[in-house]
RNA sequence: GUGGCUGUAGCUCAAUUGGUUAGAGCGCCGGACUGUGGCUCCGGAGGUUGCGGGUUCAAUCCCCGUCAGCCACCCCA
């Protein structure tokens, strides 16, 4: 063992770089199909971009260090506050609302464990300066349409969506005072995690009664649009949300769920995050409204590379193969090799992934080696067809094999 | 950062109550196979048993430390 890299960070073979490709190839494309651009930052910011947008949660967890020229600098470890300055700088001549989206190498340092490293690549999507719920509709559609296009379906993930402002009011209403809001949407975060009589607990020492503690219960355990009609108004904007999504043909991955809170504080309207199906993993992605963050009204969502490609590894949907060899040339002798490089050379000028054997060996051998290596098919380059101006063209999936004009080949036609 | 569990070949795992030279399958390389792949058979390479220390005549096995991984907490980018 000669070191790997460091704990928490990865080295992408090809078999994992393919991986990670197909899942950028495909959040772009979903992200190009909802019209947003894409746009980047440093990796590297000054400490107090964070200190100061982010909250506490993620200020402990920053990996940050001294710099040569003596500045507090830290890698970024999420893509907002970066967003925020850009939009800021330029908020007055960029048409709203604005949809852009970035897929940031974040860090953290914080212990890993499965799901959950201290780097990953997360797309981050987000719709600045609508405030109507069409927008909300629209960020979480792109959510499941960037599932879809994976291959997954409503049973292999769902939706659950939820509005802080309609918890913060049902809780009001039943005698939750401002004071102890906080403590209430910790409890509800966990809900299903953690057992009843530890949050119980938890209430009490927020100074919670025991009627208002029933009442935080009975909020998270609603699930599903009618459970809000007590909510009244509040209620409008995530059912209007939801009807959209309906509209749009993907009321299947969606469910109301009032346990969904998100941890972060600066949301303030509807949240959502996106599950497996089967709840074995961590959230695939999350993110919600954040009004109250720039000038503007601002919505957004991250999705991590880790999860994702774990999902997507279980769920067997994961692409193959990272090349895709039109053809391995043979040359059967040596005297076959001019022909071999010249073929190979007038092929990939035409644009065919052409690959050959780089020392001599028997055609079995290189055959083997065609095949390992995907090849579509072999091109067979021997003294006897070659005399007559031919080659062998040899299927590798069919085992069928015909005879070739050289000269059509040197064009890029097999058959 | 706290606690628990686990570290043997590239991968998955063996190895008697502590006992000789740490094995197997898969993978990799070579051969059977000198102009036709996937199969089969044969052979080979590959290990400081994570690392360091301790106990013992003897440690993969027991003890301590450390590092790493997994799980839970914290927190959830």
């Amino acid at each position: 063992m000669q070191g790997k890299a460091l704990p928490g960070f990865r080295d992408f073979y090809p078999e994992d770089l393919s991986l990670r490709n197909h899942i950028f190839a495909t959040w772009r494309s979903v992200a190009g199909r909802y019209g947003f651009e894409e746009y980047d930052g440093p990796p590297l910011e000054a400490l107090d971009l964070y200190t100061k947008k982010s909250g506490d949660e993620i200020v402990q967890q920053l990996y940050s260090f001294r710099d040569k020229g003596d500045r507090e600098v830290a890698l970024r470890p999420e893509m907002t506050p970066t967003l925020a300055r850009m939009v800021a700088a330029r908020v007055q001549a960029l048409r709203k609302p604005i949809r852009w989206f970035s897929i940031p190498q974040l860090f953290r340092y914080e212990r890993q464990q499965r799901g959950r490293l201290r780097e990953h690549f997360q797309l981050n999507m987000d719709i600045i300066g609508e405030a109507g719920p069409l927008a909300d509709a629209e960020l979480m559609a792109a959510a499941v349409d960037i599932m879809r296009a994976f291959g997954l379906g409503p049973g292999d993930v769902q939706l659950r969506i939820s509005d802080r402002r309609v918890i913060k009011s049902l809780l009001l209403g039943r005698g939750v005072t401002e004071a102890q809001l906080g403590t209430a949407f910790a409890v509800i975060d966990r809900s299903e995690r953690v057992p009843k009589n530890a949050l119980e607990e938890m209430l009490r020492e927020s100074g919670v009664g025991s009627r208002e503690s029933e009442a935080v219960f009975d909020v998270a355990g609603l699930r599903g649009v009618d459970a809000l009609k007590a909510a009244g108004e509040v209620a409008e904007p995530l059912t209007q949300a939801v009807d959209a999504l309906k509209e749009m043909g993907l009321g299947e991955f969606v469910s109301v769920d009032m346990t969904i809170v998100r941890g972060l504080a600066y949301y303030t309207g509807i949240v959502f995050e996106l599950f497996d199906a089967q709840k074995k993993l961590r959230a695939i992605a999350g993110g919600g409204r954040y009004d109250g963050l720039l000038d503007q009204p601002a919505l957004g969502f991250g999705m991590g590379d880790v999860v994702l490609g774990e999902l997507l590894k279980e769920r067997d949907v994961a692409p193959k193969a990272s090349i895709e060899l039109g053809a391995f040339l043979i040359a059967v002798g040596g005297d076959d090799l001019p022909t071999v490089l010249q073929l190979a050379h007038a092929l990939r000028e035409r644009g065919i992934a052409v690959e050959y054997g780089l020392r001599q060996a028997g055609v079995r051998k290189q055959l083997e080696l065609a095949s390992a290596r995907g090849a579509a098919r072999a091109v067979i380059v021997g003294p006897e067809e070659r005399s007559a101006g031919l080659a062998v063209v040899r299927d590798l999936r069919t085992s069928t094999e015909a005879k070739v004009p050289l000269r059509q080949l040197l064009n890029g036609y097999f058959d």
